[in-house]
DNA sequence: CTATTTGTTTATCC
DNA sequence: AGGATAAACAAATA
């Protein structure tokens, strides 16, 4: 279930691993898709011995940080989930491809369906493709104007695809873009540059107020409310939690979508442009 | 057996 | 050239 509140909580399951040496690397099935582009027999190697520093999410990625120049990148995928194993001799279970072993604990990335990714990075600094990844929704850089901006880039494509690019919204997955949307009563199938000034900036309020508040309730609930869309988006019949009305469901931008038509009404292009 | 799934990359078309 | 869209990837679940 990983965006941006789940990756963000699973990075957290390595905490407890940090100061303390990788003593061994267990790797299962080298072959496997989540170790594309990475040298398993390299990574065990460089990662054997040193201690784990720090972590660092950004959007679905993670970073961590160990001693002597050396970084593990890691993406969840559509399954995947970082956990801590408090007995050493942890025996893994089918999908935990990569466990990193402590003298108290294992540190383990686990991922069904393999869409995850794991790299390696040597170096004093972060990796490139870490440096290039887009501000946080909840840093001073997210303004209006450039979400305005970007909309207005892709104003042929409909908003619920807009929501999901990261190179714009990082961490926004399927379940945060329709949560958002709902909040900000937007159909999903609008093409971005139908919205007005008005539904751009509820827009950048609930892309907001959702990234901070998925963030913090799932630190210690790991439930959301049931005045969350989220909580109905999957139910058999389930009705918005707002006005009760039935929700309707249908693939938008190649994927499932959930909305109110209540309270999302499909709106009118706008009159006119510039004549030409 | 079929359809579905909380993500990204690649190919193809426009 | 750049943007939009569908397919591909893999495995579990209903």
């Amino acid at each position: 279930m990983p965006e941006l509140a789940e990756v963000e909580h699973s990075r957290k399951q390595w905490d407890p691993g940090k100061n303390d040496v990788i003593l061994d690397v267990d790797v299962a099935r080298p072959e496997i898709r989540v170790f594309r582009g990475t040298d398993v027999p390299t990574l065990r190697d460089r990662l054997s011995g040193r201690r784990l520093l720090a972590s660092e999410a950004r959007g679905k990625q993670m970073l961590f940080q160990f001693s002597d120049g050396c970084w593990l990148g890691l993406h969840l995928g559509m399954s995947g989930e970082l956990r801590r194993e408090e007995q050493a001799d942890y025996t893994p279970r089918k999908h935990d491809h990569l466990v990193l072993r402590q003298q108290k604990r294992a540190l383990v990335f686990e991922d069904k369906r393999h869409f995850g990714r794991v790299r390696l990075h040597e170096g004093a600094e972060p990796p490139d493709w870490w440096q290039k990844l887009a501000p946080s929704i909840l840093s001073k850089e997210f303004t209006l104007a450039r979400l305005t901006a970007f909309v207005q880039r892709r104003r042929r494509t409909t908003i619920k695809a807009v929501l999901l690019m990261q190179e714009h919204f990082p961490g926004v997955g399927n379940w945060m873009a329709d949560e958002i949307l709902w909040r900000a009563r937007i159909h999903p199938s609008t093409p971005a540059g139908n919205l007005d000034l008005a539904q751009t900036c509820g827009l950048w309020q609930q892309v907001r107020w959702v990234s901070r508040t998925a963030v913090r309730i799932i630190s210690d609930d790991w439930t959301y409310p049931k005045t969350w869309l989220f909580a109905h988006r999957w139910e058999a019949g389930g009705q918005c939690p707002r006005c009760k009305t039935d929700l309707e469901r249908a693939a938008i931008g190649g994927r499932t979508t959930c909305w109110c038509p209540e309270c999302q009404r499909k709106q009118d292009a706008p009159t006119e442009r510039a004549t030409i």
